[in-house]
RNA sequence: CGGGGUGUAGCGCAGCCCGGUUAGCGCAUCUGCUUUGGGAGCAGAGGGUCGAAGGUUCGAAUCCUUUCACCCCGACCA
């Protein structure tokens, strides 16, 4: 009954915000860094946040994108050329202004050697449209060099003021899609066309529900001219914006003078999108499904889909499980599932138990010497924390049946959540109440940025976005009584 | 940048108010034995510039001054 530290994962309903960072911290997803804002991702959340970067990757490809890379420093001019992108990130924005260091003449230490003052300051990008569209100017010159469907990988600098593991850190992961059109009809299809790759993802891979839309204008990325998100809603009733995709129209190629012949020979400007989901995703899977025992994984994204435990007195003993193990672990692998065999000596099969909990692991087997005398393994999903003793028989093909059971069954779980804090409301007075209790309001509003700011400031609520689908019929707006063509979600939000 | 808080072993903390032998405790680590079906037990061992700098004092983790860092709550944002 010791070592109560590891068990000590705060409650959802104590301390929602401690216990998304307990879990982060002890499920060993990530940590603070040396450097303020910046975390280290550990292995075991990078070996999630790989499985979200292969599904992903392998759609952007069977959409028609490639992988590029451009640099991480970005002329400090180039991100001034369009006026509204600069003012969405000079606020956030690293600058390196030098390229040497010397001894310290005054003491031991190190300090920057003012000789070495760069001509034009270098900023670590926020986000790489500049510079990107610096590079496609040389790129692009005829309708034949479109479309052009690029994606890259990378990291990004964005100095937060304050910063929350994976939901927000002043470095992330990420990957930025850009891409350059010959028509503004193409830009926007494809712009709606990443969004859905989005959502499929984010509900057949994460298992979490999202409501698909566009922002407002306030809300609208800088630059854009229109953006679309994908809003999932967290078991604390606040909202995350989980990825975003833009139609840029001409901005970019304008500012950059990026033009292309068409078919009939006449000069155009280049029609673009940008489109990203970053490393908040992990933010986004851990909250939608965990709870007090730790985090809980879909099996579609789980590093370990099955752990299997050894219960055993001594060695003989351990060699007569792991007989008996070994071609199950062999049959489970060809089947494409990941298996771990938990054999090591130094902890008890209790502490696995919680370790394992702890960590996500969709299912776990454990054998024992009944399971030896009976022929039979203990199965336990981690959904439901559900046990059942079952015969060897078979058992690979119920655990893959199993495993695709419990991705269904989270995901309804997070549906169900979700309908059932979504409140349909009419009125302001009812809005303000509401707000209170978290979830998503689906609201009338008069389309105005004014009324959306002043919502805001009374609740601290924003809207997350018009949803595409859904009730279109029009209305009232509960603010200012003047025509809504049709609810929008709100929410509070991360 | 406002408000609050914390810096003592790898991690989590006590000690500080009221200064006084060798700075403690839990977890982790190492060794040995016993254990192993829900976070094991016993015995032993190693591990510290008490965030930093200055000051007061015979004597400072403790009091004073300065400073740095981090965390939490706000304003700003994926």
């Amino acid at each position: 009954m010791a070592n109560i530290e590891l068990k000590e994962l705060t409650k959802r309903s104590e301390d929602y915000s401690q216990w998304y960072q307990d879990l982060v911290v002890k499920a060993d997803l990530a940590e603070n860094s040396a450097v303020r804002g910046c975390m280290v991702i550990k292995p075991y959340g990078y070996a999630i946040w790989e499985k979200i970067q292969a599904q992903l990757d392998r759609m952007f490809k069977e959409t028609g994108h490639v992988n590029a890379y451009f640099p991480l420093f970005i002329p400090k001019s180039f991100l001034s050329k369009e006026a509204e992108h600069v003012e969405g990130f000079a606020k956030e924005c690293a600058v390196v202004t030098h390229h040497r260091l010397m001894k310290d003449p005054n003491g031991t230490g190190v300090v920057v050697d003012p000789s070495a003052k760069l001509e034009e300051e270098l900023i670590v990008r926020p986000t790489s449209e500049t510079i990107i569209w610096n590079t496609y100017r040389n790129w692009i010159r005829s309708y034949r060099d479109l479309p052009l469907l690029i994606n890259q990988w990378a990291n990004v600098v964005r100095w937060e003021m304050r910063t929350r593991l994976f939901l927000r850190t002043a470095e992330f992961l990420w990957q930025e899609g850009h891409t350059a059109h010959a028509t503004k009809e193409e830009a926007e299809e494809e712009a709606t066309r990443m969004l859905n790759v989005y959502a499929e993802f984010a509900e057949k891979y994460m298992a979490m529900p999202v409501v698909k839309g566009v922002k407002s204008a306030n809300e609208r990325f800088a630059g854009a001219l229109d953006t679309y998100t994908i809003e999932a809603l967290m078991q604390d009733g606040k909202a995350l914006q989980s990825g975003t995709s833009h139609f840029l129209g001409q901005n970019f190629a304008k500012a950059f003078d990026v033009m292309f012949a068409d078919k009939t020979g006449k000069m155009e400007y280049v029609w673009a999108t940008s489109w990203g989901v970053s490393t908040r995703l992990m933010g986004a899977l851990i909250m939608s499904h965990s709870d007090d025992n730790g985090l809980v994984l879909p099996p579609q994204l789980a590093p370990i889909q099955v752990v299997i435990v050894p219960i055993y007195k001594n060695e003989d003993q351990l060699a007569q499980i792991s007989a008996k193990i070994d071609p199950i672990i062999d049959e489970l692998k060809a089947l494409g599932i990941s298996v771990k065999y938990d054999n090591s000596d130094n902890k008890k099969p209790g502490w696995k138990f919680a370790e394992y909990e702890l960590k996500g692991v969709p299912v776990r087997l454990a054998m024992g010497a009944r399971d030896l005398e009976n022929g039979t393994v203990e199965v336990v999903r981690r959904d439901t924390l559900t046990k059942e003793t079952r015969s060897t028989e078979n058992i690979c093909q119920f655990i893959q049946e199993l495993l695709n059971d419990i991705q269904e069954n989270i995901y309804k779980k997070a549906v169900d959540y979700r309908t059932a804090h979504t409140v349909t409301v009419d009125t302001y007075d009812e809005f303000k109440e509401k707000i209170e209790e978290g979830g998503f309001i689906l609201a009338h509003w008069d389309g105005t940025t004014e009324t959306e700011l002043k919502i805001k400031e009374d609740t601290k609520a924003t809207i997350r976005c018009i949803p595409f689908d859904g009730d279109k019929t029009p209305g009232k707006c509960m603010v200012t009584g003047k025509p809504s063509a049709q609810r929008v979600l709100m929410a509070r939000a991360y």
